[in-house]
DNA sequence: TTGATCGTGCGACTATTGTCGAACTATTAT
DNA sequence: ATAATAGTTCGACAATAGTCGCACGATCAA
């Protein structure tokens, strides 16, 4: 059998915050991470359809070079799920914080000036 | 009198996730906002030292323009403070938890591999 | 008023980042 | 084997970010 595509992880010690929060800091990644809270481990493509796979191999990588994201090889395509645990380890509720803001960023906050 | 300083803040509302973790991403903002978290109000010579000048005008805008801080001349000098409350009011707990986290980043978790 | 001090703005430079097409490799189906 | 498909790598490009010297305006002390 051929070398199967593998992918080089930091360990969960080695995940450092600035570069987390970089990597939440780009909307798209965020509304990545955002859809792999939601739905657990997704098929790579579906984090960005409409973006070039160059692309999406990019922010792809990047999550997964911060520690935000573990990525494996499934046939020919890719499946990346949210290193929960990892991150829940070395910064306690800092994934969900951070979402709930997502959602109080781009939800109107029901019946306060919602239109 | 002449005008005195005058700085631009958003306002609450207009503060956005993914530049208040790009602003929290700089490993020196970082530091700047774990001061400020402890000390209060602050000089802004107290946020870094030995920084030169127009580099510590850098951060400080960025923190003042992402809705991190608030900035204030106080005579010929700055103080610089956290928004607190409208940090807490817009992403309940983000900052807190960052700031967790930071600790936990360089505090090498007393008694595990501490020389 | 004069002079010293502090922050700001500007400009230059370098490094990093995000975007994306094109060529390449791996995997699957025929 | 051959063709089709998915992800990766590379190179180019524009945009952004970080650093810092320098000149300028504001502020305060004498």
């Amino acid at each position: 059998m051929s070398p199967a595509r593998t992918y080089v992880h930091p360990d969960r010690e080695d995940i450092a915050l600035p570069r987390v929060l970089f990597a939440l800091s780009e909307p798209l990644r965020l509304a990545m991470v955002r859809k792999l809270a939601d739905e657990g481990e997704v098929d790579s493509v579906e984090l960005g359809p409409d973006l070039p796979r160059s692309t999406l191999t990019h922010h792809t990588g990047l999550l997964r070079e911060s520690g935000v994201v573990f990525v494996r090889a499934q046939g020919r395509k890719c499946m990346i799920s949210l290193r929960t645990e990892d991150l829940a380890a070395r910064f306690p509720g800092l994934v969900e914080t951070v979402l709930a803001g997502y959602d109080a960023d781009d939800a109107p906050a029901a019946g306060e000036d919602a239109k």
